[in-house]
DNA sequence: GCGCACAATATTGTATACAATCTGCTGCTT
DNA sequence: AAGCAGCAGATTGTATACAATATTGTGCGC
């Protein structure tokens, strides 16, 4: 019987070394919207926070610059990521080429396990919702997408939806209206619905109109409030 | 009039400090296949080649393994990535999704400028195989891709296609077979001369089947020669 | 001669020290 | 008072030293 889908599912414990951990633990701070957009992450502060050098503070760092969580300015420092409106529709156009086609893959391959696991998955994302910790339900959301995109069996693929949630979640945290309320519990089992049927034309279309819902509850106008960073958006 | 595509179009001179150059170094030498597949990148090593730290090739060698290019493992090193054979399959399979699509948006969006950049683009492939650097013909052939990409504008598929584009370079060295000559010259022109017609659905034609020209050239059996590495391939 | 255990060596992982660069302030000049 | 020069502080970039781990070589026992 699988496990609530905690936050062992992100971090895979000490097997790569330290960098690692703190590279999951920031990982997971953003994508819960504690760590906002814009915020300032300095080596020294990390370095102290998490007992270790500021060695591997800057592998973690660049490690997430890589997968475009936090943004790495020469000489000036660590920040957390703020994509821009252009970049925002780019990222959802991604996703509506991509995933679309892949939830219909993957209601091909489905399997009863893999069903039970989404099943709980979004037990999991409705229980973080009741329990007061809308930051982890939305990282589970976030997570679901990414669950069905490796039950597809396209690793690759898998790999790009898997940068393109992340920077979703930076997305949201920044155009995010807040009068429109985040439920996805809908149509994340509707998605289930039609795996469990193997209906994957259903899937596809599903997750089609689901990306949509998604954008279209963005607010796309420039600098909502920019936290932090500062003069980066008046420069050029 | 735009230079011939050099080495430059890649390295963009030390403004982001000597790891970015090593990284560019490396990353054109493995694109050359002058460093193969399995070949073990020590840190001693390169740091004395290049004259500088430790330090900075591993930002390099990190960054790397972040595109794929090198696999890094724990206490063991830095090796050229060695695709599999089904992460080949993969590779193209992706590749067959995002860049119909992505050429079809470039002859739209396509300028009198591009066209040129293009064209100019396919001479310097030309002129590399004529002197005698098939290397260099094999990594622009590559570059021509990311150049339609970008044409295309929405730089996020660009950035896929450009790590895809780089494991496709991977690919080819280990499993071309070299009986059938790579002759994507033909395959280039006819696929400008679609731009130039602003032709989308013929370039997404086009672009469709040269893909499928180049994975039917492939040889997709596994474990094609493998120099460097061992015992990863006998493991398990 | 073969196989295993242990030591020697080499290579990577981490921490720390120093250098380079940027930021922000002070105080002078106009 | 506004603006610029230059200095002080803080932060990041780089190099080096040390620790941990894996690999290789040696010798002992069988």
């Amino acid at each position: 019987m699988p496990l609530t889908h905690d936050r062992l599912d992100f971090i895979q414990p000490t097997l790569n070394g330290p960098s690692a951990d703190l590279e999951s633990a920031l990982s997971l701070a953003i994508h819960e919207h504690r760590l906002l957009p814009g915020t300032k992450l300095g080596e020294d502060e990390l370095s102290e926070i998490y007992g270790v050098s500021r060695t591997v503070v800057r592998t973690a760092l660049q490690s997430l610059s890589h997968s475009q969580l936090v943004d790495l300015k020469r000489n000036r420092g660590a920040f957390v990521s703020q994509p821009s409106v252009r970049e925002a529709r780019e990222v959802f156009e991604a996703r509506a080429l991509l995933e679309p086609r892949t939830a219909n893959s993957a209601a091909e391959r489905m399997t009863d396990a893999a069903l039970v696991r989404l099943e709980a998955h979004i037990a999991a994302e409705h229980d973080a919702l009741e329990s007061g910790e809308p930051g982890k339900a939305l990282r589970l959301s976030g997570h679901f997408h990414i669950e069905i995109s490796r039950i597809a069996d396209q690793a690759t693929i898998a790999g790009f939806i898997e940068r393109l949630v992340a920077r979703s979640s930076l997305i949201i945290a920044i155009y995010w209206r807040r009068q429109s309320a985040l439920c996805e519990k809908h149509a994340h089992h509707a998605l289930v619905d039609a795996f469990r049927r193997r209906d994957g034309a259903e899937a596809e279309a599903l997750m089609k109109s689901h990306l949509l819902d998604i954008l279209t509850a963005l607010d796309l106008r420039e600098v909502k409030a920019t936290n932090g960073s500062l003069r980066d958006i008046l420069k050029p």
